[in-house]
Parts: structure tokens; C-alpha cells; sequence
DNA sequence: CTGAAAGCGCTAACAC
DNA sequence: GTGTTAGCGCTTTCAG
């Protein structure tokens, strides 16, 4: 029933060899110890019929690698996350690792908490999106010089590997987008955060704003409760009757927002203009379907990972710092409907 | 830089007594082995001191337990599913349990792979979405007696702990609703499958249908590429011009369909009745909002867990087959547009 | 070319 | 009450 699996001293037992070569010929190294290929093919062959395969704890505690890579995201019910996870996963099996994902909730200590869990547990690379105040945790496994990628955001002062999109121009395209298209007054809806990414978000937008000399109308949501937040936009958008567009800062400000504008502003929804950070399927099948700045997610776990395999080889040491251009979509939501302002 | 982590062996030599000592103590034994609580103490806070942690490996090595959790779904990029996976991942975190995610995509032999991979590796848990053939792979487990549950779908003739929704009345029910606001030609969209959930759901449209005497209008998408299930279902709308309302078996084919209907039959989105089993927030805000069967993610996560922690206490032998109400959320798309025929 | 043996960090009989 | 010790399965140095 439970016949345990075989290990290499059982090869050795029975083939009449020592579990050394018995080692170095499953692990490629026959010719280099210069093991003669009779024994190689004997043992090889051996190996596939009892469908040997090795105990990866064993291994780990001998060689200090444990092939996971953990893959920390602020919440993996995030679409945007879920989905980023799904292509880090794919690439990873196949190369023979395993991934751990974990939700820090963008929260400092459950950083440190999750860190320590995995710290000196031998995990063998970290893909993460750290919280705002998780830099000295970020510069500790900096320290320990463990495979590390940041994305989504990153630290200026560190000299860490990233990837991340370029959210300024991003933004500063999609407002002028906007703009373009006879909207005058946009607000723009993001968290308070001192995040690069938001920064440069809010950046964007601002300067845009600025360049056409329209007022700039910001809302910074603290990062609370779902409930609050609605609370908070119904009153900026009471409080700001000129607007006529917003741009949500993330995805899900988007679909809060778009609850309040169906629940208190009905009307709005097809008189505003709306543009959204982060895409989804269900932005294009929402009425009116909504314009959205896309995140080439196929792009960025690709990078993530072609990275994260270079750094396991563990041979050069530069520093990869990678920016990629993110996609303005034009759907229905920022289409002039001002025909005669153009 | 990289002062090594302590081991069990260091705190015992700088505190002056045996490893065996030490790890009885630190694994709570202290008292079961009649160590005096002076050491207990010291050893306590030094270990506390020096921020000792175990070493995961070498205990899973030697104790053949990982703490390892595997959380096995078709795709964890589905919203469903993401949801889940966060639910879980919390509560096992604070159990001292790491989870594991990976997507199976509903394919048997990757199924068969990844059990592969975590087979004998001491994993310590499943929770696993089979996919349809995976009945030989999950007799296996069950063999190995090792903790596992099914959920969303089981194998009828398995002895296996589950959690799943009772599929075919929440159909039923949601079906009848739609019958009681006037529609009378409820096309059903699903995929072709033999697996638990989905043949319940079809059996509880069916039943309502048939005892309404309306006649029965079934589409069966293979699980095939998106494009072409959306051919399919432009068909299957083209071919029954005398429908009135839609049921779209789960959230992914209601995204496709809602698109369908969008880009080919505007018109419908608000003339059709229509249902999905799934729900999500942008079901709530779509136009019209889309009435849904929601599972109680929250009940099965909790339960899910729940059950595994049992197992994992590896106490009692009962089989845990637990049904959960799924609950109908009523909105737009499936009021009544027939004031006068109810 | 191959084998013996040490040891990764931990647990738990078994001694004393 | 506490210490000694034999492994868990694997890698790798060192000796032949």
C-alpha cells in the first residue's frame, strides 16, 4: 500500500554501486566525475523504472535551496494580481520551481511577519510588491544578497531589480486623452499614498492638468474601509458639481466608484468622461464601456521571471531595472460628447 | 553580514545542555518529559533572545511533514477562485501552514503532474478542485491517507471529504424565479461536462423547466478557446429568436456572453431576462446589473479549513461531506418586463 | 573511476 | 531529568 519511495542508497543497494556515483550520475555529473557510461546508462535506466525521484527536502537541507519562489502581492484577489500569478506560475513549474503566494494586504508589519516566516527558510527568490514602509525589510534581503524583484513599485534610493510600468507618461497620455477629447474639469481619484507608483500616477495626471491651465481636483482616500472610501467620493463628487470626468487611480477605485456614480449619480455615468488605471474584461463589457490604461500583464511576468531565472543562476550581478509602457485603451467611456468643443 | 542562523545545537551549547533537551523544550514537551522550569525557562528566553526559529526543513525531513498546504484549483486567475485562495491562505497563515497554489486547468494530466511533484514530498494537505478524469490520481491520494478535500465537484462514487454548493437546487431556484417574472424560453448556457457541478446545475434547470412545461433549450460549449464559444453562442442566440431569457452556467461564460450579446444583440441586454451562478461585484454594476447565484465564499473557505485542520489533527476518521446553500441575489436583468403577464 | 564517510538541523528512542 | 546517538535523504570532500 504504501511501498515508501525508493531513495538513492535503494538504487545503490541494488545496483552494486555506492550512493556517491549513484548521486553524481542523477545529477548529471557522470562524465564530468568520469563514470563510465555503462554505469551512467545502468543507473539512469534504473532510475526512470522505478520513477525515482528525488526528496526535494532532503535536498534542500543539504544544498541550502529550496526551489520556491514566493511571490508576495498586496492581496491575490486583486484580478490584476491573480492574474500576474497565474503566468509567474506557469513559468515557474515548468523550470522546476515552486511558488508560495502570499497577500501582505499592503501592510508594513504583515511584510515583516510574511518575511520572517520565509526568511532563512531557504526560500530560493522573492518576487514581491513591497509596502510603502517596507524598506528596511526590502534592504535586509538586500543584505543577505537572496534573488529579489521588486514590481508594481519600488524604492529610488535602493538599488534593487524591478519592474515596473511607466506610470507617469502613462497617466500624463490617458489625461491629455481626455483633455483631447473637450473635458475640462477631471478629477482624479487615488489613494494617499506616498507610493512610487501612485506618486507618479498623480504626477502624470497633474501635469497634464497643468499644461492645459485646467484646474487640478484631486482626491486622496486614505486607505480605509471600502465603505468609507464610497462615502468620501459621493461627497467629492457633491462637492465638485463643475467635474466633468474622473480618473480613477486603480482598479479598484474604479469599480467602487463606478457604484457610487450608478447608485447617486445615474445621469454621470454617460455625461462624464472615465478613465480607469488597470484594465479588465468587465470595464470593456460595462455601459458605457470604460476607457482604461492597461498594464501589459503577459509582459510583466514574463520579464519577472526571465529575470528571476537569471538571478538564480546566480552569475552576473547587474542590476535589472526594467520599465515597460503600459497601453491606453479608448473605449466608450472618453469619447467626446462635447462634438462641438473640439 | 551573515551571522548564520542559530541552530538547535547552538543554543544548547551556550546554555549548557543537550540538544534533546532543547528540542523538548521548544516543542512544548518540557513539562510531558519532567524538565525542570528552571531550564525550561532558560532556554525559553533564550531561545526568544537570539530570535531562534526552526529550521522547516530538516524538521519536515525528519518528522515527514511540511506544513504545507497544497490549494489546487482549475485557474487561480478566475475571481472565484482568487477569492477563495485569499480566504484560505489567511487562516492556514495563522495555523503556522504555507499554501501552496497551482491551477490545474481543468486538464487531467496536469492534474497528474503536479500531483506528481507534490507526492511524496510530504506535503501535508489538499484542497483540490479535480479535474473530471482525475478519479484514479484522487484514489490514489485517498490510499495514501493523507488529508485532502474536494471541493466545487466530487466523484459521487468516492469516499472523500468535500465541501461543495448544492448546485442543482440553487438552479432550480433560480430558474423558477426568471419562470415567475413571465420568462418562458430560458436558454441554458453551460459546458460540456460530466463533472458533478455542472450536471447538477443543468439537472435543476431542466427540472424547473419541465415542470413549468416549457421547452428546454440547452447549449453545451466545449471547453474550448473563448473566440469560439462566443461563435457558438452568436449561434445558438441567431437560432432561438424566440428566446426571452438567458441562465449562463458559470462566471466565465457570462462574461463571454454578456460581451456576445453586447456587440451582436444590444437590444437583448435589456429585453432578455438573465442569470448567472457565480457572482462578482461587476455583475453588480453592470447595466443591467446581473442577478446571480453567489456561493458563500466566506462559509466555504471557513470550512474548507476548518476540515483540514481537523484532518491534520489526524484524529477521528469520520468523512466530512458538507453542502452549502448557495443564495440567489435578485436584481435587474431578471425583473419582471411583462407587467402583464404574471 | 568509485566508495566511505561527514554532516545539513532536527527528533526521539534509549540510556544513565 | 538530562545526555548520547542514530538516523531522515541527500551532496560532496577526500581517499583510494
Amino acid at each position: 500500500m504504501k511501498p515508501k519511495r525508493p531513495s538513492i542508497k535503494d538504487i545503490a543497494a541494488n545496483l552494486n554501486v555506492s550512493v556517491t556515483t549513484v548521486s553524481f550520475v542523477l545529477n548529471g555529473k557522470g562524465p564530468e566525475m568520469r563514470i563510465s557510461e555503462e554505469v551512467i546508462q545502468k543507473i539512469l535506466n534504473y532510475a526512470k523504472e522505478i520513477n525515482y525521484t528525488p526528496n526535494q527536502l532532503a535536498q534542500s537541507l543539504r544544498t541550502g535551496k529550496s526551489n520556491v519562489i514566493v511571490f508576495m502581492v498586496e492581496d491575490i484577489s486583486n484580478p490584476f494580481f491573480a492574474r500576474l500569478a497565474r503566468i509567474i506560475e506557469v513559468t515557474a513549474y515548468k523550470k522546476g520551481y515552486k511558488v508560495i503566494f502570499c497577500s501582505n494586504e499592503n501592510d508594513d508589519r504583515h511584510t515583516e511577519e510574511l518575511l520572517q516566516v520565509f526568511r532563512d527558510q531557504k526560500v530560493t527568490g522573492y518576487i514581491i510588491i513591497p509596502s510603502a514602509g517596507a524598506k528596511k525589510q526590502i534592504m535586509a534581503l538586500l543584505e543577505e544578497d537572496v534573488p529579489m524583484i521588486l514590481f508594481d513599485r519600488y524604492f529610488p534610493e535602493l538599488e534593487t531589480n524591478y519592474v515596473v510600468i511607466d506610470n507617469e507618461n502613462a497617466t500624463y497620455k490617458a489625461t491629455k486623452h481626455l483633455i483631447g477629447n473637450g473635458y475640462r474639469n477631471i478629477g482624479f481619484v487615488t489613494i494617499a499614498s506616498k507610493q512610487t507608483q501612485m506618486m507618479d500616477r498623480l504626477k502624470g495626471y497633474s501635469k497634464a492638468v497643468k499644461e492645459a491651465k485646467f484646474q487640478s481636483r484631486v482626491l486622496e482616500l486614505p486607505f480605509v474601509d471600502p465603505l468609507v472610501g464610497e462615502g468620501l467620493m459621493r461627497n467629492f463628487f457633491d462637492a465638485n458639481p463643475e467635474l466633468d470626468a474622473v480618473f480613477f487611480a486603480t482598479n479598484y477605485l474604479t469599480q467602487r466608484g463606478l457604484l457610487v456614480m450608478r447608485e447617486h449619480f445615474p445621469g454621470k455615468l454617460n455625461e462624464w468622461g472615465i478613465m480607469t488605471f488597470d484594465d479588465n474584461e468587465f470595464f470593456h463589457i460595462h455601459t458605457p464601456s470604460i476607457s482604461a490604461v492597461a498594464q501589459p500583464l503577459e509582459e510583466i511576468g514574463n520579464k519577472l521571471m526571465e529575470i528571476m531565472l537569471e538571478l538564480l543562476k546566480g552569475e552576473k550581478k547587474t542590476v535589472h531595472q526594467v520599465v515597460l509602457k503600459a497601453e491606453l485603451r479608448e473605449r466608450d467611456s472618453s469619447r467626446s460628447k462635447h462634438a462641438s468643443s473640439i
